[in-house]
DNA sequence: CGGAAGATTTCT
DNA sequence: GAAATCTTCCGA
């Protein structure tokens, strides 16, 4: 398992070094797991696209003021939940959203959640990955340095080959839309979209 | 207090 | 291309 201090850096660095690294989540009917291939840093205070963009401690993004390593989880579109790993110390709202996952354990029981048999269908998506790994806001706040939900390093040791691109659908960020802020493992056939030529931009 | 839009997915 | 569906934010 992963401990707090691996979460007590800045969210471009964290949204970076989740690449690769697996999601655990440990439910009633099964052990889930899926290795984390694409990810999205938001940069709370300088970020326009982020939640907590020029915000105070209140409500549903006052988890991402509090220190490193705890669920943001919310609501989008009335009907999907996406997961962040809040980053950083206390006091500096940053967080990383979980954007597609490789399945790794609990297939099965991830097939059954999301009602489909395609696993790269599975986690390839903020809101898919939510409902293959059953999580929901009730796991809001949660600490990512105990059961039931966690992360943890692979057991195969591949060294992802890691590529940076704009941020998807925050078009309505202005500048901000157009940051470097979005991760994938290249060869990932697990990601939310295929990359298109051109779009790396380091 | 009302309306608009959203860090999405799925079907047509 | 559009619907589904509800929370949050912003202007009045």
């Amino acid at each position: 398992m992963l401990e707090r201090d691996f979460y007590l850096k800045n969210g471009i660095d964290l949204a970076r070094a989740l690449i690769g690294k697996v999601l655990v989540h440990e439910t009633p009917e099964g052990i889930l797991k899926g290795r984390i291939v694409e990810t999205e840093a938001y940069m709370g205070a300088v970020d326009a696209a982020a939640h907590s963009y020029r915000g105070k401690p209140s409500g549903r993004v006052n988890v991402q003021y509090g220190t490193g390593g705890y669920a943001y989880i919310y609501l989008i579109y009335g009907m999907h939940c996406c997961m962040n790993v809040v980053a950083n110390e206390k006091n500096v709202p940053e967080a990383v959203l979980i954007r597609a996952l490789e399945p790794v354990a609990g297939v099965a029981l991830m097939k059954k959640l999301r009602k489909t048999e395609s696993v790269k269908a599975l986690c390839s998506g903020p809101g898919k990955l939510c409902e293959a790994m059953r999580i929901t806001r009730e796991q809001y706040g949660f600490d990512l340095c105990e059961r039931p939900l966690y992360l943890e390093e692979a057991e195969e040791k591949r060294e992802p080959r890691i590529g940076v691109t704009a941020r998807v659908n925050v078009d309505y960020a202005g500048e901000a839309a157009r940051y470097p802020w979005r991760f994938v493992e290249l060869e990932s056939p697990y990601l939310s979209k295929r990359i298109k030529p051109g779009e790396l931009m380091g």
